[in-house]
RNA sequence: GGGCGGUUAGCUCAGCUGGUAGAGCGGCUGGUUUACAUCCAGUAGGUCGGCGGUUCGAACCCGUCACCGCCCA
């Protein structure tokens, strides 16, 4: 007998290690089926699960157990991510502590530090997703930095290379001064900061008190300006074009030039130019081919370029250094206050530097060509279709892609340096030496390049380096390209987009089918989640409160399409009752002696209501199939609740309540039959959402079942189960009994009073019904006796329901006033039905432009509220005769 | 500045191709109806942001304005 109590936290512990321990997770075994692939967006090895994961692998766990239980062999391939930035500051961080520092202890031993690190701590996300009921082939489990993915990172850079796809170049990168790296553009975070914008007057060469006056946000950069630029149009300065200025506190002579970059509108018009430290003013300086100063050293200091004065000073000192000084030469014209945008480095979380190094790069408008193509011609499509619009944007403007950082820890660069400089990519050292040998016609030293790859580079591989790539292993060849990637939208650019790419040009196939994108989970106020609010909910909390099955159908239930998921505690406790309702719904099953019967044949079943039931679970199986295949969450949730809780157990087990206590011991035996089954499929279908409560249900329920839940299939039955005459006669049933209760309640008749009720004008099918469903109406509506009658008592309450009228005789307790304005309120309700209907039907162009359906609709409609208006009209008169 | 999305019941949100506005929570009323008080029954509450247009018909399509949010400069 099942428990009182669904204890989740004991069930799910126990059920997952079930599955797991059978295989239930992996492929390998269904080699006729056809192949469903999910790769997991890797999560960071340093990460632990926050409510976005657990969106994000809660959808694809669903997807997942949806086509693994509809036959198909589904994979769901597990992994991490080595992180590169994320990971390193963290081990890092734990050296410090100790009084270490990496660059003491040198690379290989601080690289042989993470990789310990990795082994106890990292990792822990894993066991969170098993928490969450992941059903992922865990056997499969990859690390973007293992054995094989490393192979894979070295083919591609190498190819890429010898492509020409991949090369070094010197040009401004976003530097990150805290870390000492280069990042790429999508690493940096532009934020809103309270600034000044100052204004320097730069005195004109050779012209006694004459000057420019530029405005700038960042002073200290003046000590590396090589020009002055105006606009070509602009009045106030053709005359200086061409001309030099001496730029204060250096005394170096600079141009001044005409270019569009110069805004007239802007401060001055006149804008000064320092390439070595501004995007912008680099693409100026390329232009009118000036000079380009760097004067600051890789942790942003002022370097030997500049006056010996500055040297050594941090850029923010030098700042205050420059303007004191220009203020001291009384060229300081104003200081004015002004937000701007500044570059921050996401993870160092101090303002970048634009500085002028040399890097890798990838050239990504060649390989998004392709990309852009795939998604164009519907290879690959996104939903909401929408994001498509997104990857358009990014892709058609996309710049090269810098793929070194200075980091120790990730993919180091397969690239050897002879003694002059000369390089050699290569898979591994030897190869490069054959390079380098052809090259010089001897042997000679090779150093390796100390640089890393991006982390997002090995990443973007994972859909097929995981299968197995460069191999030709069988699982490459069996599951790629997989179905669908499920991921959130930030991650676009970053992640989906560079799959694209490397999946076209090494696979020549789209990595994936579709893209899921699916929303931001939010606080309940809407505000992004995140440590420094301190407004973070733990997945993991939730799901010991409440249980995991709760979290999920949450989750499920809120992901509709295109919209941020606001969170609230008071929604994840509604679907934990959900979930003990379907519990208890099954004791009470079990307690009625409904137990599975894998011989039954649900389409045999005789009785009007069982019947109705097999056809709502049709229903609930068509809806539900149609709300997977277009990925809508929210409907699929839906559907699941209402049947259950609504239909199931609101009408249908206490329809049947009268037969099981009654006699009719054939009746007895199909309603038993029918209920199992029902709460069966309730369980089947409900399983992806919530994998626990169910399974655990479906193996206590029957001791003899073959199989697990999880392994189990998926309804088949569609429109052929639905019986339109049962659904129609419960519908009048369900109607009546609610009908009846509302007068009830209106007329305060107490809930415990067993009343009777007549039909009047109910006819044969009313009657009919009726007297069929007679046991279950009473017990429903609390009626002592429900009969056709033509005569009506004095003082009657009264309702109509297809024509019926339904009356029930308390003229004792009945207050007549009352009672007409309740149902004069309902005639003019009635009333105005008609009104409106008969304004479109007498309406010419609505007959002739409105489909015949509507139109007939329309009519079959006034027929109906005119045939109520009647009946209440009548029962008016009775009331007040 | 460019792009995207939102504005529907007190709150949080559904409403897919235009054809009678829905759910959950909360509110109110009443319930120890032998599965469930983590429950049951009943009930109130909406000019679908404003204005204009298309249409026989608009929450839905178009235009415009207002406010809110996100992304990219």
């Amino acid at each position: 007998m099942l428990d009182k109590h669904y204890d989740a936290t004991g069930v799910e512990q126990k059920l997952y290690e079930r599955w797991d321990d059978s295989g239930a997770f992996s492929i390998g075994s269904r080699d006729n089926a056809q192949p469903y692939t999910i790769v997991i967006p890797p999560p960071n090895v340093t990460g632990s699960l926050h409510m976005g994961h657990a969106l994000n692998n809660t959808l694809q766990d669903i997807l997942i157990r949806h086509e693994r239980m509809r036959g198909r062999d589904a994979l769901w391939q597990p992994g991490m991510d080595h992180a590169g930035i994320a990971t390193q500051m963290v081990v890092e961080r734990q050296l410090a502590e100790q009084g270490l520092d990496r660059r003491d202890m040198g690379r290989d031993a601080f690289i042989e530090k993470v990789w310990q690190w990795k082994a106890e701590s990292g990792g822990l996300i894993g066991k969170q997703l098993r928490r969450l009921g992941a059903s992922a082939d865990w056997s499969r489990e990859r690390f973007t930095m293992d054995e094989g993915l490393s192979e894979a990172v070295l083919k591609v850079f190498v190819d890429l290379y010898e492509e020409g796809l991949i090369y070094k170049d010197n040009r401004l990168v976003n530097w990150d001064p805290k870390l000492l790296t280069a990042i790429s553009d999508l690493e940096v975070q532009q934020q809103e900061v309270k600034g000044h914008l100052w204004h320097f007057n730069y005195p004109i060469e050779g012209e006694e008190c004459r000057y420019i006056t530029v405005a700038t946000t960042r002073p200290e950069t003046m000590l590396g300006d090589t020009a002055v630029a105006v606009h070509p149009e602009d009045e106030r300065y053709k005359g200086l074009i061409g001309k030099h200025a001496v730029l204060p506190l250096v005394g170096r002579r600079i141009v001044i030039v005409a270019d569009d970059y110069a805004d007239p509108e802007q401060g001055s018009g006149a804008v000064k130019i320092t390439p070595a430290h501004d995007f912008n003013d680099f693409e100026v300086g390329k232009r009118h081919d000036l000079e380009m100063i760097n004067i600051l050293d890789r942790e942003a200091r002022i370097n030997e370029n500049a006056p010996e004065a500055y040297r050594g000073l941090d850029r923010f000192e030098a700042r205050e250094r420059v303007v004191a000084d220009m203020e001291a030469q009384g060229l300081l014209v104003e200081i004015e206050d002004h937000t701007h945008m500044v570059p921050f480095g996401d993870r160092g979380g101090v303002p970048i530097e634009p500085w002028l190094t040399e890097q890798w790069y990838a050239d990504a408008a060649t390989l998004a060509a392709p990309a852009i193509k795939a998604v164009e011609e519907g290879k690959t499509k996104f939903v909401p279709e929408n994001w498509t619009k997104t990857y358009y944007e990014w892709m058609r403007n996309i710049q090269p892609w810098c793929i070194s950082r200075q980091l120790w820890w990730g993919h180091q660069i397969p690239a050897w340096y002879g003694p002059d400089g000369e390089v050699f990519v290569a898979h591994d050292e030897d190869a490069a030496q054959v390079k380098a040998r052809a090259h010089y016609g001897e042997d000679v030293a090779l150093e390796r390049d100390p640089d890393v790859l991006d982390t997002w580079f090995s990443s973007a591989l994972w859909p097929f380096s995981t299968l197995g790539w460069p191999e030709e292993t069988p699982e490459l060849q069996r599951y790629y390209p997989t179905d669908v990637l499920v991921t959130g939208f930030d991650i676009i650019f970053f992640w989906v987009a560079r799959m694209m790419m490397m999946g076209l040009h090494f696979m020549k196939e789209v990595p994936f089918h579709t893209v899921y994108i699916h929303a931001l989970v939010r606080d309940e106020k809407g505000a992004k989640m995140s440590k420094s609010k301190g407004n973070i909910i733990d997945p993991l909390e939730l799901i010991d409160e409440y249980g995991t099955d709760a979290l999920r159908f949450t989750l499920c239930a809120m992901a509709a399409p295109g919209r941020d998921i606001k969170l609230s505690k008071q929604r994840v406790e509604g679907y934990r009752n959900f979930a003990t309702k379907l519990w208890n719904a099954a004791r009470y099953c079990q307690m009625n002696g409904c137990a599975p019967d894998a011989t039954f044949d649900p389409a045999m079943a005789k009785e009007t209501v069982n019947r109705w039931i097999v056809s709502e679970m049709a229903r609930l199986r068509l809806r539900l199939d149609e709300a997977m295949a277009s990925y809508r969450f929210n409907d699929a949730a839906q559907a699941l609740y209402q049947a259950s809780w609504n239909i199931f157990c609101d009408w249908y087990l206490e329809f049947t309540k009268p037969i099981l206590l009654g006699t009719d011991e054939a009746a007895i035996k199909e309603t038993r039959a029918v209920t199992a089954w029902a709460l069966d499929q309730l369980l089947i279908m409900m399983h992806p959402i919530m994998p626990y409560v169910t399974e655990e249900l479906w193996q206590q329920l029957d001791d003899n079942r073959e199989t697990q839940l999880i392994r189990s299939g998926w309804p088949e039955y569609g429109e052929e189960a639905i019986d339109a005459d049962a659904a129609a006669e419960m519908d009048w049933v369900v109607r009546l009994i609610s009908l009846i209760r509302g007068i009830r309640s209106e007329v305060n008749v107490p809930a415990g009073a067993k009343i009777t009720a007549l039909v009047k004008d109910g006819g044969d099918i009313a009657e009919t019904r009726m007297a069929r469903h007679q046991d279950l109406i009473l017990r429903l509506a609390r009626l002592e006796t429900i009969t056709p009658s033509q005569e009506i008592p004095k003082g009657s309450a009264q309702a109509v329901i297809d024509g019926a009228t339904v009356v029930l005789p308390l003229e004792s307790v009945i207050d007549i006033e009352a009672e007409v304005a309740r149902l004069k309120k309902a005639v003019g309700k009635a009333e105005g039905e008609i009104t409106g209907i008969d304004k479109k039907l007498s309406n010419e162009k609505f007959l002739a432009n409105a489909p015949d359906e509507v139109v007939e609709e329309q009519r079959e409609r006034r027929a109906a509220a005119v045939e109520t208006r009647d009946r209440l009209k009548e029962a008016v008169a009775r009331l007040e005769a």
